[in-house]
DNA sequence: AGTGAGATGGCCT
DNA sequence: GGCCATCTCACTA
């Protein structure tokens, strides 16, 4: 399966973030090719976008991959421990992404009962595939790169959800926003409620 | 089921 | 110095 092209990504976010629902997310890692299924992300609105990091049009050396243009990887560091990945989108400059809060391992899908949810979350994420820092301003269109993503459908039946965004509670009107996308009742959604 | 706090470090003012 | 696009565990009830 051929790694998704620039032009997935150079799009309005929202859609790209609400498209990357279904999609295959491919870390390369010693064990070889991981595959896991995205079924939550958010979208970022760049400089108008009260949430954003790119907000007011912050250009510092931090943000500077959300600014790379559509299909690259934008991995921030949070809270003293976590790292986040995002997928940039749009055009170069817009300062906007989508980020990957949740996906299903293609290995598993679907969790015994009493498995720890690792992949369930953007920090727990990046921690189970080794997505680091490292990885910020990675072009995931280009072949070779570590990390891209492949085509994937939803399935009969499944539908998107769509809500406030997580953790924005500064954002002001933003956190209103419904640019959060999720499958709807996919059990590896973040969060206590599945629903 | 819901709330609260602590861990822990880089970035920005 | 204060703020974080988080996570886990302890505590209430």
């Amino acid at each position: 399966m051929p790694r998704l092209p620039r032009e997935f990504y150079v799009r309005k976010t929202e859609s790209v973030a609400r498209d990357l629902l279904g999609k295959t997310l491919c870390v390369r890692t010693r064990r070889g090719v991981e595959r896991a299924r995205i079924v939550e992300t958010e979208a970022y609105l760049g400089a108008g976008d009260r949430a954003a990091h790119t907000f007011g049009g912050r250009r510092t050396a931090r943000v500077e991959a959300m600014y790379l243009g559509g299909g690259h990887a934008y991995v921030y560091f949070i809270y003293g421990m976590h790292f986040c990945i995002n997928l940039t989108a749009g055009a170069k400059d817009s300062g906007e992404a989508a980020l990957v809060r949740a996906v299903a391992p293609l290995s598993d899908p679907v969790p015994p009962p009493r498995a720890k949810m690792r992949t369930n979350g953007p920090g727990k994420l990046c921690a189970f595939y080794g997505i680091t820092r490292a990885d910020n301003g990675l072009d995931v269109t280009a072949p070779g790169s570590r990390i891209w993503v492949e085509d994937g459908a939803l399935a009969r039946g499944e539908k998107i959800h769509r809500s406030p965004r997580i953790g924005i509670d500064g954002a002001g009107e933003a956190r209103e926003h419904l640019l959060r996308f999720s499958i709807e009742g996919n059990p590896y959604v973040s969060g206590r409620r599945k629903t």
